[in-house]
DNA sequence: AGCACGCCGACT
DNA sequence: GTCGGCGTGCTC
């Protein structure tokens, strides 16, 4: 019988010992020890018996033979929280092309000093809404009585609820939960980051008490495993957080919500590169819970599945409020120049505005400013001012600095053109700062408040704008993406937005998606009470599928169309992709091993006929810190060829160039393109 | 983290 | 002479 090792995890959490060890397998619990067990061993020079988590197993002894030792035994208490953490964490690595160790540290709770303990922000300081008398509407119960229904009878399903804006998502999740707790089980709730408001979590702290714990990422690590040993513990039911919650310790989960799940947050940008939502699923599959995905504009992918019968589809029709759907106007701008109006302000959005401001309601205005940043370029010659060690332009800051997000280069704004010499050098000016001035042109007296990455960059300053707005200290709020995202204002009855084309030309498959559901999101911001609101869409092509479907609320429309497209083109979710990231400080280095990696991709890929190799391309961005960036993207119908093309071309990368040279880094079902 | 080893001062 | 202080370093 040939001598088996395990690689161990102890039980301790601390950095220098978060690694594994190797001990043999005696051969009487070979048929106990696999991947994920809890198993007794001992540890250290006075060999204490210790538990830990077996990550892997091998043939082959990384050590001096007679220095390993033999695992005690498996403790019969059955596999514990941390076990099925670990298989999650083995489906990561596996699934994502992550190591070992990576994926682990997403998975496991790690534990830090404790914490000096934080006046808890109290919550009473915000005036609580007298919750109305929670009761379902007709649509609302037909689906908890459904779920009820399965949960009782232990099916565990992926739901994919889809519900517009102020329909009633929330009302649903909470009497599902209420219903998973009831049942003895525990319930995750995942939520953007930016939609972690007092509003929502006052309403669970209403329902749920101190049985929900909230984790947002200010916390420590040391608040933030504290919570989450609370969830172990049992002592909460219900988790609310961003996406890494997903990772809470509960043992007796049986629900996850992952809401606004077209969220692009919900990807991870570092190893292992995770979709919140398939891990969710994935989990919910080893634990057995059931995923609740929630969204007024579903993704193209969780629709695509619910379509095919593999998600069960719930619809929310209804406002519940009684509130009605905004009355969407959508203006040619290019008509509006026609006319004689050169402003940013359309007549009819004007009009809308006038009106609104006269019997004392609020207006939003959506700009999108992606790609758009407040760069510094020279009118005369248009050379625009780059920063020397990265291929992206500077962004001007309040202070007169130009500054770049990628390496934090620092220069003072030139007065003169660095190429033509000309004079006529300055800011193209935010987005959102030509809106305000625009409206304040009009309207004089109307106050305005700006809600966008600049003004809200200090602690607490986005929920203040927030606050102040709320309590009509201002008119009008000109915002970015930030401002469409979940935040319920009962007096705004006009939402403009102001150029709503912007997000398509992005350089990226899934723009039409983000431009169809920003404006969707948008235009469920009016009237959300029972005030008709109207949304005013800008645009100068309003023929584009994507901005029509829109104008139209029609988003069977725009899903057929986008499917169509991604066939067509072999994108997600009818292909799967993969991005191969090359880098390397020389430039000659980077191209050649870009040219390598794609001629492997090639060979790998020949014999499967059902999909491609694009590439190598420089990257959007090619040069970042003096670093040279170039890309491969390979297409193909079967998930994991796409994963052995990745074990294989990194193989062979690592065996050519020596490591740091040259360094690779893949993405599967990116959702930014790089 | 936790345990042992180790090289110093106070004690039976 | 030896008991024990905790400083240092390693753990398959």
């Amino acid at each position: 019988m040939l001598q088996k090792y395990a690689d161990i995890i102890i039980d301790i959490s601390h950095e220098a010992i978060d690694r594994a060890f190797q001990y043999k397998i005696p051969e009487e619990l070979i048929n106990k020890v696999e991947t994920g067990s809890y198993v007794e061993v001992p540890f250290g020079k006075g060999n204490a018996i210790r538990k830990g988590y077996v990550i892997g197993i091998s043939d082959v002894p990384k050590w001096d033979e007679d220095k390993i030792k033999e695992i005690k035994g498996v403790p019969d208490e059955g596999i514990p929280i941390e076990g099925k953490l670990i298989r999650l964490a083995a489906w990561l690595k596996d699934t994502y092309g992550s190591t070992m160790i990576n994926a682990l540290k997403t998975v496991m709770p790690v534990k830090e000093r404790v914490a000096k303990k934080k006046p808890q922000k109290d919550l009473s300081e915000f005036k609580l809404d007298i919750e109305k008398v929670v009761s379902l509407n007709s649509e609302q119960t037909k689906i908890t009585d459904e779920f009820t229904e399965n949960l009782i009878h232990g099916v565990n399903r992926v739901y994919l609820l889809k519900g517009v804006t102020g329909s009633g998502k929330t009302e649903v999740y909470i009497e599902t939960i209420k219903q998973t707790v009831k049942q003895g089980g525990q319930a995750i709730m995942l939520v953007p980051e930016i939609a972690l408001t007092y509003q929502t979590v006052s309403r669970f702290k209403m329902h749920f008490g101190d049985r929900v714990s909230v984790i947002n990422s200010q916390m420590s690590k040391g608040e933030r495993y504290r919570e989450l040993m609370k969830a172990r513990n049992g002592e909460t039911d219900v988790v609310i957080g961003p996406r890494s919650a997903l990772f809470t310790p509960f043992t007796r989960l049986r629900l996850i919500i992952i809401d606004e799940e077209h969220d692009s947050a919900y990807k991870s940008d570092n190893s292992p590169k995770y979709h919140a939502r398939d891990t969710a699923i994935e989990r919910a599959r080893l634990e057995g819970a059931s995923v609740i995905l929630g969204s007024a504009t579903p993704s193209i992918e969780s629709y695509a599945m619910a379509k095919l019968g593999k998600y069960r589809l719930w619809e929310l029709k209804e406002r519940a409020g009684g509130g009605q759907l905004s009355d969407v106007k959508m203006i040619d701008m290019r008509e509006e120049l026609k006319l004689g109006n050169r402003s940013i302000i359309s007549q009819e959005l004007y009009d809308r505005m006038d009106e609104a401001f006269k019997n004392g309601e609020q207006v939003m205005l959506f700009i999108n400013r992606r790609g758009y940043n407040s760069c510094v370029s020279c009118r005369s010659c248009g050379h625009a001012v780059k920063c020397p060690k990265c291929d992206v332009a500077l962004s001007l800051h309040r202070n007169g600095f130009l500054m770049c997000h990628y390496c934090g280069h620092i220069e003072r704004q030139p007065k003169k053109c660095p190429e033509c010499g000309s004079n006529l050098i300055g800011g193209y000016g935010t987005g959102t700062e030509k809106v305000k001035e625009a409206v304040e042109k009009f309207f004089p007296n109307v106050k305005t408040l700006i809600m966008d990455r600049d003004t809200t960059l200090k602690k607490g300053a986005h929920g203040e704008i927030i606050t102040a707005f709320s309590k009509k200290e201002a008119d009008c709020l000109v915002g970015t993406q930030m401002i469409v995202k979940g935040h319920d204002f009962p007096n705004v009855t006009v939402v403009g937005i102001m150029l709503a084309d912007l997000t398509l030309f992005e350089n990226d498959y899934r723009a039409a998606e983000r431009t169809f559901d920003l404006i969707t999101q948008a235009a469920g911001r009016a009237g959300r009470s029972e005030k008709r609101g109207c949304t005013v869409i800008q645009t100068y092509q309003p023929e584009h599928y994507a901005i029509a479907a829109a104008a139209e609320q029609d988003y069977e429309k725009f899903f057929e169309m986008e499917m169509s497209y991604r066939q067509i083109l072999k994108y997600p979710p009818v292909y799967h992709m993969m991005l191969v990231l090359i880098t390397s400080k020389d430039e000659e280095t980077v191209n050649e091993a870009a040219k390598f990696t794609a001629g492997l991709l090639r060979e790998v890929m020949k014999d499967s006929d059902t999909g491609s190799v694009i590439g190598p391309g420089e990257a959007a961005i090619s040069k970042i810190n003096d670093v040279y960036r170039r890309v491969v993207y390979v297409k193909n119908l079967k998930y994991n060829i796409l994963v052995k093309a990745k074990e294989y071309t990194e193989k062979k990368v690592q065996e050519k160039y020596p490591v740091g040279d040259v360094s690779l880094s893949f993405d599967f079902n990116p959702v930014n393109m790089y």
